[in-house]
DNA sequence: TTTTTAAAACGAACGTTGTTCACAAAATGA
DNA sequence: TCATTTTGTGAACAACGTTCGTTTTAAAAA
């Protein structure tokens, strides 16, 4: 209010700030980028404050003024992934037929989904798992609102289930069955010796999934 | 057969060996035992050699000496992990009813006990998960023999189900029936803002697991 | 008993990490 | 031009895993 001169009010103050401008926000997208090629490349053990510096041409000082220190970091690549996992998920459902009335064609191309998700972005899926243990106060707020955004897609998937029509159960229905089919992709994929992993892997979904849906009455036909 | 005066051939040697005999197997459990203290009062981050040295009364050297590095006294405290993991499940099942024909009762009875170990043992078991992920190489065969008679004892306990008569698509069902319990026990246990998050874990494997079981003919009446 | 000997135990030192902080560089306002 | 203020720097610190030349030690040999 005291400076007439500056018609917008609040967004971009007329007199900007004294000293050097910098490109910090280059600098941080090019840590960022450094980053993230290095998570994908070495996993969490890769991602250390001098090869993040080198890679981005900068020092390593900046890096700490950049994100604070090193789990700051770590958080923003893990918030990037589960962004893009949840986004993978969502594409998948919108490549479907509308017309389509079988509930479990909709839950197991999710499945599809988050089993090419793994495999195509293996270390960084590690990461976000990796983290989100070993952590003894409550997890950072934009983790449960992304993990969220997953259970409502299936919460929606499953809403015409004669046995799930109550909110309630829906709700922790669709909390199970993902937590059933991260169970299985965690301790299938990896350590299954069969031909074709993947396979073996959503045989064991179908087999979980498949029976729920039918015990709640949500077979197509029979 | 050089040597005709020793009775025993090669069990012991009558001669023992030159230089100084030592007290490494005392140090080895002294070593082990301060290990496990770390380990269960700080989880793997507090497992670091001059803290493990420290407690035992012994040098950094000598940790090296007895285990050759940090990474295979973690396989070590792992295994004990694991091996107390399956004989908890066992001594879950040996305190039921014998005559109890419905199968869901040692099923469930299963899964308490998994959720009580989690609890009981809460940063033992993180380490267990932590090191069996970030492995690119195969998994040390111990590691899958333990897993192996888990999953055997679920497939003992569904024997009698009808739609599991199949040995192969038995061994399916308990493998893939095992890992969602793994999954729920995983997600829901540590992040539930439920009242007992134990009661409410409990209630997503009834759910699965009811499921799966009353799909494959295997409930008592009805 | 004394000496020899070889394994066991030690701990200082090395390399690599995350992190800090006193300083130099740079761009804006005067 | 100069002062000011923020950005960027990299040497330095602490803490980690790990190594390796040295010292201890008890049994075997003398």
């Amino acid at each position: 209010m005291k400076n007439p001169a500056t018609a917008t009010p609040e967004t971009k103050p007329a007199t900007r700030p004294r000293g050097r401008p910098g490109l910090t926000d280059q600098n941080r997208e090019a840590a960022l980028q450094a980053a993230r090629d290095l998570l994908a490349e070495s996993g969490l053990p890769g991602l250390q404050a001098r090869a993040i510096a080198g890679r981005a041409g900068l020092s390593v000082g900046s890096i700490y003024k950049l994100f604070g220190d090193i789990e700051a970091l770590v958080r923003t690549l893990n918030r990037e992934t589960h962004r893009e996992f949840a986004a993978h998920h969502s594409a998948a459902l919108a490549e479907l037929d509308p017309g389509e009335t079988d509930v479990m064609v909709p839950l197991m191309a999710l499945a599809r989904a988050y089993i090419d998700f793994v495999i195509a972005n293996e270390r960084r899926w590690a990461a976000v798992l990796q983290t989100s243990q070993r952590r003894a106060g409550p997890r950072p707020p934009d983790y449960s609102q992304s993990e969220n955004a997953l259970f409502a897609i299936v919460e929606t998937v499953i809403e015409g289930v004669p046995g799930f029509a109550d909110p309630a159960l829906r709700a922790r229905a669709a909390r199970a069955m993902w937590a059933s089919v991260h169970g299985i992709v965690t301790i299938t994929l990896p350590n299954s010796r069969a031909e074709d992993p993947a396979a073996d892997t959503m045989s064991q979904i179908e087999l979980i999934i498949g029976a729920v849906i039918r015990d709640a009455g949500g077979a197509p036909q029979s």
